[in-house]
DNA sequence: TAAAAATACTCCATAGGTATTTTAT
DNA sequence: ATAAAATACCTATGGAGTATTTTTA
C-alpha cells in the first residue's frame, strides 16, 4: 500500500464515483477500479459498497477515508516544510561572527529577514580559529571572521578592503590631545592590550612582527581573544590597543581617542568562511550573497 | 514521492550507510541509492550529505527524518486498525432488538465482549417494522424481531423452536388462583392490552385473528409496540395480554400470573434479521454466528 | 586494501491506458 | 436507454536486480 492509493481512495469516496474520481485524479477508470480493488484485497477487507449508483464506505472504509484525509493532509505538508527547508525558505541559519567584525551583521540579518521570515537566525561568537572548527563540526553554516583566518577546508571570501590599524586609547589620556598620529615607538612605550586568538595566527602575531620590525618590545598588559572585552579595559583607561577602527562600532567612539599610525602597515580584511568542497544550506547560501552582494 | 520513499529515506538515516539499510530493507543497495537520490531530485533539494563513510542528513534530510518517522507511525497505524475494522476485531456493531427479544440478548452480547473486547456495541429498539427500516438505511447491522417478519431484501435466521402463546396477568386477578389453563372465550371477556406495530403484519394481527376464529371480539384496552410498556399496565393489574412467555424475561415472575391459553394456537419465534445480498459487517457476522451456533 | 557507493545494464512487475462488455437504474 | 463499472488486453515506466568500477578511509 502506497500514499497513492489513499489519495485514491479518499476521492472516490468524496465523489462517490469512479468516473468522476479518475477525472479528478487525473487517470481514465478502469485503472482506478483496478487500484480500489487491489487497496481492498491487500487489507483482507471490503472499503466501498455499491447502493444504486453510488459507492459508500464500510466501517472500515470510512475510517481509512477520516484517517486517509489526515494522513495525506500530514504527508504533503512534509513535502512542502522539505522542500522550503531545502530551498532556504524555511529552517535554521547558525552564523559565527568574531566581536570585532559585529559591524557587519545588523544590516545583513535585517535584510535576511525580511526576505526570509521564517528562517530562524543563530548567532555564535568566538575567536576565528573556534570558528573554523564549529564549521568544520557542522555547528554553525558560515563565519566572519578577521584576516589572517585559517585556511583549511574553509572557502573564504573577503568582504571589504584593507583596513588599516589605528591606535585607541580613552579619550584625552596618553598621547596629546591635538595629535591625530602616532608612532609604533610611541605605542611601544605606553601599556598595551591585545587581541589573541586562543589558537593560530592572528592579529596578534602580525602586531607583535610589526613591533620586531622596528626593534620595539610592545609592553603588553593582557591579551583576551575578545575585542569587547578589551575595548571596555581601553576604555576605563588601564592602556590602548591597536585594531582596525572598525571594531569600535559597538561602541560610542565619544569615550576615545582614535590615532593613525604613521609607521605601522598592519593591515586586515573581514572575511565569511564557508564549508569548502561540501554541501552548505540554502540558507546559508542566501546570507552570503547578501553580504557580498 | 511515495510511503515507499520515506520509509527508505529513514532507514538510511538511522542505518548512516546505503549498504546495511539496503539490507535491513530486504533489497540490494543500488536500487536504495537510485531510490534516495531520486527522492533528493523530486524534493528539488540535498537530504544528506557525506562525512567519511557515513551520510548524515541536511537540515532539509532532519526534517524529513523525524516527520517521516511520525509518517510512518501513523500510516503503519492506519493500515493496522482499517485491517481490524475489516476483521471485525474493533469498529462498532449496531444491533436493533424488540423489547419482547431482549431475553436473548445478555449472554450473546456477554460471550462477543469476551471475544472481541476493541468492538462498541449499540443497542436500538423498535417494532420490526422500523428495525427492518433501520437494516435498510444502514443504521443498524443485524436485528432481533419476533415473527412474522418484514422479509422484503432481508435475512431471516430462525433462533429457537416455535413458541406458544400465554395469556398473562397480574399476579392473582381475573382468573382463579387454582387454574393454570385458560380459553379464548374467557379472555375475550376481560380487559386486554394488545402489543401492536407501528406497521406491517404481527402479533396484533395473528391474535386478532385467532379471536376472529372463535368468532369473538376482543375487549382492548391500548395498544402499543413496546413490549416492556405494556407489561407495566398488565403489572398494574388493569387488564391481560397475549404474549409468549419469554416476553416476561425482564420482569420479576413472581407479579404475574401466567395460563396456558387451551384452545389458541397462535405461536411466534424469534429470528435475526440481516440485509440480503449486501454487505454485511464481519462484527455483524461474527454476532450472527454467535447467536446461532 | 577493504568496504561502501556509484555506474551501467538488464529484467519484469505493475501502474496506467484503450476498447469493449456487462450491469444497474 | 443511458451512464457507470467490470472485463480483457496492451504498453511502458520505473523499481529492483546483477556485475562492475570508482571512491575514500
Amino acid at each position: 500500500m502506497e500514499i497513492r492509493h489513499v489519495r485514491y481512495f479518499v476521492t472516490v469516496v468524496q465523489e462517490g464515483q469512479i468516473t468522476t474520481a479518475a477525472q479528478k485524479l487525473n487517470m481514465a477508470q478502469p485503472p482506478l477500479s483496478q487500484q480500489i480493488r487491489r487497496l481492498e484485497k491487500e487489507l483482507g477487507t471490503q472499503l466501498l459498497v455499491r447502493v444504486g449508483k453510488k459507492f459508500l464506505p464500510t466501517e472500515a472504509g470510512e475510517l481509512l477515508y477520516e484517517r486517509g484525509i489526515e494522513l495525506l493532509k500530514e504527508f504533503d505538508d512534509v513535502v512542502d516544510i522539505v522542500k522550503d527547508t531545502g530551498e532556504g525558505l524555511r529552517g535554521t541559519l547558525q552564523i559565527g561572527c568574531v566581536k570585532s567584525c559585529f559591524i557587519h551583521l545588523p544590516a545583513t540579518i535585517r535584510s535576511f529577514h525580511e526576505q526570509w521570515p521564517n528562517v530562524h537566525i543563530q548567532i555564535l561568537s568566538g575567536d576565528p580559529f573556534q570558528l573554523a572548527a564549529s564549521i568544520h563540526d557542522r555547528e554553525i553554516d558560515v563565519a566572519l571572521v578577521r584576516s589572517p583566518h585559517p585556511q583549511d577546508q574553509l572557502h573564504f571570501t573577503s568582504l571589504d578592503e584593507e583596513e588599516p590599524f589605528y591606535f585607541i586609547t580613552a579619550k584625552h589620556q596618553w598621547i596629546a590631545t591635538n595629535r591625530q598620529t602616532v608612532t609604533m615607538k610611541e605605542i611601544a612605550g605606553l601599556p598595551l592590550f591585545a587581541l589573541h586568538r586562543v589558537k593560530g595566527i592572528g592579529i596578534y602575531e602580525l602586531v607583535h612582527e610589526a613591533f620586531k620590525h622596528h626593534g620595539l618590545t610592545p609592553n603588553y598588559i593582557c591579551e583576551s581573544p575578545d575585542a569587547t572585552t578589551l575595548l571596555t579595559l581601553v576604555e576605563s583607561g588601564l592602556g590602548g590597543i591597536m585594531l582596525p577602527e572598525a571594531v569600535l562600532s559597538t561602541f560610542s567612539k565619544e569615550n576615545f581617542s582614535i590615532y593613525r599610525i604613521t609607521d605601522c602597515h598592519v593591515t586586515t580584511t573581514t572575511a565569511l568562511i564557508t564549508p569548502k568542497d561540501r554541501h552548505i544550506s540554502r540558507a546559508a547560501q542566501h546570507f552570503k550573497d547578501l553580504l557580498v552582494q
